[in-house]
This record gives C-alpha cells, structure tokens and sequence, in this order.
DNA sequence: TATTGTTATACTCTATAACTATA
DNA sequence: TATAGTTATAGAGTATAACAATA
C-alpha cells in the first residue's frame, strides 16, 4: 500500500493526526489537554492522582490544565470527606456542553479528512480502527497499572 | 464494538495514542514537534514556508523546531542562491540517525500497545489503518493546499 | 509592494523538586 | 512516615504582530 512511498514510519499518521485534532480543538477553543481531561471527567468524577495515572502526565500537569478548565466553569473541585487530602473533580454542565462541542469539531475535522479516501468501505474502517486503537489503548493501561501494583 | 461504552469520542484514541507517541519519543529525546520536522525533512530538502504550510503550524514555530534541531547538528541551513530569501533546511547525518532512534521508539511502544488486542488480524490491521490514515491526510493537506491557490 | 524568514512577546503544557495538609 | 495535591520554576511548542532582507 505504501511500496512507492520513500519512507513511511509508523507514527507518522498519529502525529499528523493529533495536529488535526489539536487545529479542529483550537476553534472552540480548547487545548488537547484539556480535551483529554474533559473525555476522562465525562466518565466519572475522580481524584486527581487518579487523572494523572490515566492521562499518562504527571501531578502537576492535571493541577494546571485543571485549573484552567475550573476558571472557565467547565469543572468543580469539592474535597472527599473520608480523606480530607483527596479532592474529587467533576464536570459541570458547562463542562459537558464544552465538551460536545469540542466533539463535534473534531468529529467534522476527522471525518472530513477520513472522506478522502472516497471508498465508503474504507472509510469506515479507517473510522472505526481508532476504537480499535482505543480498546488497545485501554488494556495497555491495565496492564500497566497492575505492573506497578506488583512491583 | 463500543455499545457497552459509556462515551466513546471518535478524537479520545487519537489524542491518547498521541500522547503515548509523545512519551515513547521522550526516551529518545525528541519532542512531537521535532519528530514531525524530522520525518517531513527525510523525505526531501525544504524551505521553511513549505514546511510552515505541510506541518501545518505558523512561520515561527517552524523557526523554533528548526533551531533546536540545528543545535543538535541533526539539521542544516543553506541559503538559496536564486532567490536569496530562501533557506533550504536539510537532514545531516545525525539528523537521519536521531529520526532513526526516535522511529525504533515510537513503533514499539505502539506496536506493544496494539499486541493488547490480541487476535493477530485485528493488530494487523490497526497498524496498516495508520497507513490508511497516513493516505487520507496526505489527501486532504493536497486539496487544502488547493483550495487556498485559487483564492 | 509582496514574500521569506526571524525576532519579540505571551500563553499553555510539560516536568522535577520542594512544600502543605492530612493520614 | 507516607500520600494527595499544590506551588515554584524551567523548558518547549504554539501563536500573532512587527521587523529585516530580498524580490
């Protein structure tokens, strides 16, 4: 597929790609790291240590693109009251509205660019191969995470 | 293959492996930004407005990669002796073998991220969908560029 | 005048180290 | 002591606006 091509390296299209995303982002104003964040609150409130561990960033980065999306209303801090250090952070409606609009810019963004291939067949897969990736991406993950419980 | 997923945003995958290309490029030393320089300037000697408009970033971003780069020794600047505004930015040496180390990073960590899957067919295809992915960008950056010529 | 590239400047994301509060 | 989260600080990538050199 790609024989007459003079190089062809493998991260290639996902660097491309996530510049594409990081442009479509950029016209409802939200980062990529804030994206990643808000995807991850849509699931469920979680604590910060949690966040840092599944965005694969450390403390201070969820401390800091946090911060930004709680001064635009999008997330609420509220303390746990069990443990006192532990804060949990949520998305606000705000925060979910952000969200779907972010969604729907790179959703229009990607498809756009997947419609080039012109055979529908293709672009479906091409479409639906980022589930794949993300199912792969998500038992790496667990794997990881049970890596460093068992060390 | 998502119904039992509670959100699954088609820009989540591409901006989590995206990350994970980040950090399996952090190994080597190389950043996102200077790994899409590197492999764009594999394929051919370039100017910087050229590179600006394919990479899809401002004029002075590209001056900022570039320098670092050329700190490193792993690019090299030559003005153009027609038109003297010109500067080729090329590969040294160095630079083929900086990209080279920085490949070696990125296809493990993705291809230790897609043998999660398990079934070889499915890892077999999400690696060739990055070469699909790759086609379909190259597609759209061409009648990008099109569109804005016959403005 | 228009184009090529850089400089000046500012903002965000990232990290490590050090700190505070709580357990 | 150990853990959760923040603050301090620094480095990189990005952008826009203004500039220099050349066409």
């Amino acid at each position: 597929m790609a024989s007459e091509e003079p190089y062809e390296p493998i991260g290639w299209a996902v660097a491309r790609l996530a510049r594409q995303v990081e442009l479509a982002l950029a016209t409802v104003d939200v980062s990529s790291a804030q994206y990643r964040m808000l995807v991850q609150l849509a699931r469920g409130a979680e604590a910060s240590t949690s966040l840092a561990e599944k965005l694969a960033v450390s403390g201070p980065s969820v401390t800091a693109v946090v911060e930004g999306l709680v001064q635009r209303g999008a997330v609420e801090r509220s303390r746990s009251v069990e443990d006192r250090r532990q804060i949990s952070l949520a998305l606000t409606e705000t925060g979910c509205a952000l969200l779907a609009s972010a969604e729907d810019a790179v959703r229009g963004r990607l498809q756009s660019i997947a419609d080039e291939l012109g055979s529908e067949p293709l672009v479906t897969m091409a479409v639906a191969s980022l589930g794949v990736w993300g199912e792969a991406l998500d038992r790496a993950r667990i794997r990881r995470q049970a890596l460093l419980r068992s060390n």
